[in-house]
DNA sequence: AGCGGCTTTTACGTAAAAGTCAATTTTTCT
DNA sequence: AGAAAAATTGACTTTTACGTAAAAGCCGCT
């Protein structure tokens, strides 16, 4: 059946506005279909904003993630090519790594935050 | 000795500008001493600067990361705040767990970019 | 006293990623 | 068909987190 998507239905899908999508358009993220001005979204391109999506929430920039569709898209053949794309995948892996063992020592800092929290309340004789 | 730092030494040690720190100041993140109108950061200074740069990798905006900082410096007494912390603690360490899941997905797929290079090298040709 | 180097303050600038608004279309519903 | 609802476009604005440049102060050294 291969069904279309409209941009709202995506927008409330991911709790995102109208003009990001556009915006990501525009940045050459996606390409969906038109009919007259209207855009037709298709199954790729929705996995394709569920990507942008992630990335955006890993702090990547637009252009890093256009970077990396590109690559999908198409892959470079040459060998000094790869090698860079190696080297930057590289780095980007050790800038995710760092990233993560932030996370986890926040979160751990959080759990202590919670475990003061619900000292005091019962400090203060609250029953939980 | 309580030995103080400079601001250079801390740009020098975190790699960041000095610009970055006296903006710092400006928000009320930290607040060195002064010798005339030279700033003189002590160590807690120096551990709050690495807290603060380790809430910027992960994404945190200066005032959540202000808001922490307060948190540690008076933690709130009655129940109401006590609760209302709890719940943006909770709230937060469903972001940051749901951004640990982004990353895990992405080193993922930089995992199989990588291989995908190594085969295409490895198909030119050349050995790794 | 002069020099180099670091520091300070003030103030304006900027890039990224949208948000907002207004003026048109276009589509959908009846 | 005609009104209402939804979508598009373009221009302008906003927010965040600093960058940058100018003009000057302080400090140790020679």
């Amino acid at each position: 059946m291969n069904k279309y998507y409209t941009i709202t239905e995506l927008t409330r899908e991911f709790g995102v506005s109208t003009r990001t999508l556009r915006f990501y358009e525009d940045e050459g993220l996606v390409q969906p279909e038109r009919r007259g001005r209207t855009r037709l979204f298709r199954q790729a391109d929705r996995r394709l904003i569920q990507e942008i999506l992630r990335g955006r929430r890993i702090g990547f920039t637009i252009a890093e993630i256009r970077e990396i569709i590109q690559v999908y898209k198409d892959p470079p053949g040459e060998e000094g090519q790869l090698k860079l794309l190696m080297k930057r995948v590289d780095e980007k892996r050790n800038e995710l790594r760092q990233k993560r063992k932030d996370i986890e020592e926040t979160l751990n800092e959080l759990d202590n935050v919670e475990e003061a929290c619900l000292t005091r309340l019962a400090e203060i004789g609250v029953s939980t």
